[in-house]
This record gives structure tokens, C-alpha cells and sequence, in this order.
RNA sequence: CGGGGCAUGGCGCAGUCUGGUAGCGCACCUGGUUUGGGACCAGGGGGUCGCAAGUUCGAAUCUUGCUGCCCCGACCA
């Protein structure tokens, strides 16, 4: 993509409703711009990012064998006075009338609507089990919407339910969520913590909320420093076998959100040194609530003998939006954005120092179609500013590669290559760049 | 919802106390000089001063009502 046709409608100075770090990046950063309190709408770099993430979510979804589907983000409130949760859920949930008086709501959750299609459409126990997800605009009211994307009323979301037969075929299926969790948000270069959480309006007894580690984070959470060290199984991962052992070097290890944290648990499990209170921000939850919602809606399946077997239910959330805030607040420095390679926005961000003088033009251009054509995605500022303002503009968007080309190393036929995570810069010969490029990351096997 | 604050061009702000018809920096346009970490000079364009009613010869400025937004708290993916 050519800057010079691109729209990216950077801010020079912090806008002053921001206030926590990733809200100004990517209001600075031109992804995104507030329409209402809560809500906003996606610049074009910052869809590109959420669009990775959706993606990466969707892989591992799909790889877990949950299958993707998609559900209107508008309901009829006739279905949530079926659970009950139509007056349960309060003024969080938005509710309107269409032209006939009939109360709709914006869904701020899925749970009645999925146990709707699976029940009438699902009768045999050959059909079970099943986990059904999809990834969709939600609306909750927050009394008191902040902090960017990272707490919207309006946000994007993945969630996932599941139907079992049986309370331990039910168990597998918040296993195969957990591993795939795990897997999901290591991909995205962030490191994970589930935390046994409390189940909240949506019920249950078996809940994790997946948390990332960030100085801004919202809740202080506590854990024990082993559970920092950990690499989530691979994607040889056989999702049917037992992931019991799976996934116990996680949940054996205390780690609490503040809700439900006990300060005499904690010291007595962990030794002092090994014990880490930080703050968090949590980017996915686990349910497990049994016949919750499958008793509410009716929903009965026959058994083998011909007996009718209330299916058991679990629920699992992503939040999408959010996770660009949260990728943000954990990964940045004083001049902007770094992203991690797997969700940045570009992989490349190419700087022609002197746009307009025919060689530097031509060595652009030349590698500019080359990069392409080898698959990487660029961002080409072909513009006429001065060197120093597109240097500062590729800090603050944060593309993990800069390769800066100008007169100076063209003499010599090299351009220099610079990451931003390190600032480490090394000229390199036009021709060595792909080359150079496609070398694997130390350190970073393969998932 | 309780407490605090803000609303003036795309962004950041001054002007409001003491009414006289809107200004600064950045951004934008034109020309010139510049050009490896947010250049300089000159000339320009752009604002129903959040909305409504009122007071007044005259309102960004005073009065009343409303709306929107931000921050702290309780609540939450």
C-alpha cells in the first residue's frame, strides 16, 4: 500500500480524552475514532489489526473443531423471557422497539439464541457433541464506558458454546477451549495467565478468565511466577485425546483475579519469591454451566435407550476489540506502537527518504514489487514529507520492520533494515532483504 | 448513578471574570529555500464559539434550561 493513496489520518498531539496509553496510540495512530461514548468506528489500519486477530482466533477455533456460524447482533426479546434473563439482565442490556412495538434487543450475549438453533435442529445424540461459535458486534450499556476499545459498549467478540452429552464429555469441551486459549493469544505474542474466576450472570461452576500482564491492566491479579515460563502445546495438539495433563501445569498453580483472591492461600501455596501481584487485563473467559441454559430453553436430546437428555452447556468468550487495546498496552514505547509480527497491521513499513530523486524512486519502487510479490504486506510512504516526520510516523503505527531507503546507502547499493521492538538497524544489500526477511526468529518455534 | 471537569477550525489551546462581532501553535493549500529523526520564510483557505430560550443597541462572554464528552468510584468480555 502506497501512503500517498492510503488513508491514515495520523494525530500529532494526544487528543485529551485519552487517557490510558493504547487509546491515544490508536487514536494518534489514525485506527480508530470515537462516533459515541463507548463506541467507535475502525480506520483502516486499525481493521487490518482486528481483522489478524479475528483470524488467528478463527484458526485455532476451527483447529479445536469448533465450527464457525454467525448470529444476527439484534434479538427478540421473546426469546430471552424464555431464560429468564430478559428482566434478569438489567440496563446493560440495550432494548428498542421495532415499528410494530415488538421489543428487540442489540445481543450483549448469544447464549439463549445458539441453545435456540442447536435445540431445533438437534434431536440425536449422534449429534453431540458440538461447539458452535461465531465473531460479532456486541452491545453492553456500561454505566461507564473507557478506556478506547479496551471497555466499549459497543465491541467486537468471539464467542463459543458447547453442547455434551455428559458432565466429562462437558469438561473435554472446556479443555479443548482452554488449550486452544492458550494457543490463540501465545500466537498473538502475548503471554496468557488463565486465573480461576468467578462465573459471574452467566453462571456455572468452572470458569478461567485468561488474562495478559500490563501496568495499566485493570484488576490486580496473583500467581505464581512458573505459570510466565510456560509454551502452550503445539498445533500437532490432538484435540481428542485427554487434555487433562494438557493442560495441568496451568490450572495446578494458584492464580486468582482480586475477586476471589485469598492472601493466606496464596502465601501458603507459593514461596514468597516465586510470587508475582501485578495488574491484568482480561481478554478471555471460560464457562462451564451445565444445564443452565439447555433446561431454561427446552432443549432435550435423545439417548441411545431412547431417554431424553438435557445437553450440557459451556460458554467461551474472546474479546476482539479489546484485544487490540490490550495488545497495545502490553507491547509499546515512548514513540508509539509495537506490534507483534502476527497481528501488525503491515508487515513492512518502507521509507523513501527522498521521494521525487529518479534512483531513490526506482530502488523503491523495484523492491516495493519485489516484497510483494514474495508475500510480504508493505506499507510504502512514497510521500514528500521530510525524513524525520516519516520516521516519527512508522515509530508511532509500530510496523515490526522499517526499511529505510535513501541516497546515502543507495550509493552503496544497501538500504537499512530496522526492527522496531529492538531499534537494532543493519544496512543490507538491496538484493539480501527477502533473504534476510524470511530468517527465521531466534527463539520462536513453531506452533 | 454519586463526585469532579470540559465543550471555541482536523488536533491542542487562549479569549469568558470586566459584553463591542474570534485568535495562537500544529495540521492543510500556494510559492520559494531546504532535506538521514516531527525544517524555515512569505502568502492563503477553513469556525452556526455544543443546542435552545432569555437579558441587551450588541452575547463565545451574562441568565435559565438542555445535550454531548472526559476523569474518579460502584459494575463489566
Amino acid at each position: 500500500m502506497r501512503l500517498s493513496h492510503y488513508f491514515l489520518p495520523i494525530l500529532r498531539d494526544d487528543p485529551k480524552e485519552a487517557e490510558i496509553v493504547s487509546h491515544r496510540l490508536m487514536l494518534r495512530a489514525g485506527m480508530i475514532r470515537q462516533s459515541a461514548a463507548g463506541i467507535y468506528s475502525w480506520l483502516p489500519l486499525g481493521l487490518r489489526v482486528l481483522r489478524k486477530i479475528e483470524q488467528i482466533i478463527r484458526e485455532e477455533q476451527d483447529r479445536a473443531g469448533a465450527i464457525e456460524l454467525l448470529m444476527p447482533t439484534l434479538q427478540s426479546a421473546e426469546l430471552w423471557r424464555q431464560s429468564g434473563r430478559y428482566d434478569a439482565y438489567g440496563p446493560e442490556m440495550l432494548r428498542l422497539k421495532d415499528r410494530h412495538d415488538r421489543d428487540l434487543l442489540y445481543g450483549p450475549t448469544n447464549e439463549e439464541l445458539i441453545t435456540q438453533i442447536f435445540r431445533d435442529a438437534t434431536s440425536s445424540y449422534r449429534d453431540l457433541p458440538r461447539i458452535l461459535y461465531h465473531i460479532q458486534w456486541k452491545f453492553r450499556d456500561e454505566i461507564r464506558p473507557r478506556f478506547g476499545v479496551m471497555r466499549g459498549r459497543e465491541f467486537l467478540m468471539k464467542d463459543a458454546y458447547s453442547f455434551d452429552l455428559t458432565p466429562e464429555a462437558a469438561r473435554h469441551s472446556y479443555n479443548k477451549m482452554f488449550v486452544a486459549y492458550l494457543r490463540t493469544f501465545h500466537r498473538m505474542g502475548l503471554k496468557s495467565i488463565p486465573m480461576a474466576a468467578e462465573t459471574g450472570p452467566i453462571g456455572g461452576e468452572m470458569s478461567h478468565e485468561f488474562i495478559i500482564l500490563a501496568k495499566t491492566g485493570e484488576s490486580r491479579v496473583f500467581c505464581h511466577k512458573a505459570l510466565l515460563e510456560l509454551t502452550p502445546p503445539d498445533e500437532n495438539i490432538d484435540y481428542d485425546s485427554d487434555l487433562g495433563p494438557v493442560i495441568a501445569p496451568w490450572t495446578s498453580q494458584y492464580a486468582a483475579t482480586e475477586e476471589i483472591h485469598n492472601a493466606a492461600e496464596f502465601a501458603k501455596q507459593v514461596p514468597e519469591e516465586q510470587q508475582i501481584e501485578a495488574r491484568g487485563i482480561e481478554v478471555g473467559h471460560i464457562f462451564n454451566f451445565g444445564t443452565k441454559y439447555t433446561k431454561a430453553m427446552n432443549c432435550a436430546i435423545q439417548g441411545p435407550d431412547g431417554s431424553l437428555i438435557t445437553p450440557q452447556g459451556g460458554s467461551y468468550g474472546i474479546g476482539v476489540s479489546r484485544l487490540v487495546g490490550a495488545i497495545i498496552e502490553a507491547s509499546h514505547d515512548d514513540n508509539g506502537i509495537i506490534w507483534p509480527k502476527a497481528v501488525a497491521p503491515f508487515d513492512i513499513g518502507m521509507i523513501n527518504l527522498k521521494s521525487g530523486d529518479a534512483q531513490t524512486d526506482s530502488a523503491c519502487e523495484q523492491l516495493y514489487s519485489q516484497l510483494r510479490s514474495a508475500g510480504f504486506e508493505v506499507l510504502y510512504d512514497d510521500t514528500r514529507e521530510r525524513a524525520g516526520a516519516k520516521f516519527k510516523t512508522m515509530d508511532l503505527i509500530g510496523l515490526p520492520w522499517q526499511i529505510v531507503i535513501g541516497p546515502r546507502g543507495l550509493k552503496d547499493g544497501a538500504v537499512e533494515l530496522r526492527e522496531r521492538a529492538t531499534g537494532k538497524a543493519e544496512m543490507i544489500p538491496l538484493e539480501g532483504v527477502i533473504a534476510r526477511l524470511r530468517e527465521p526468529e531466534p527463539g520462536l518455534g513453531k506452533l
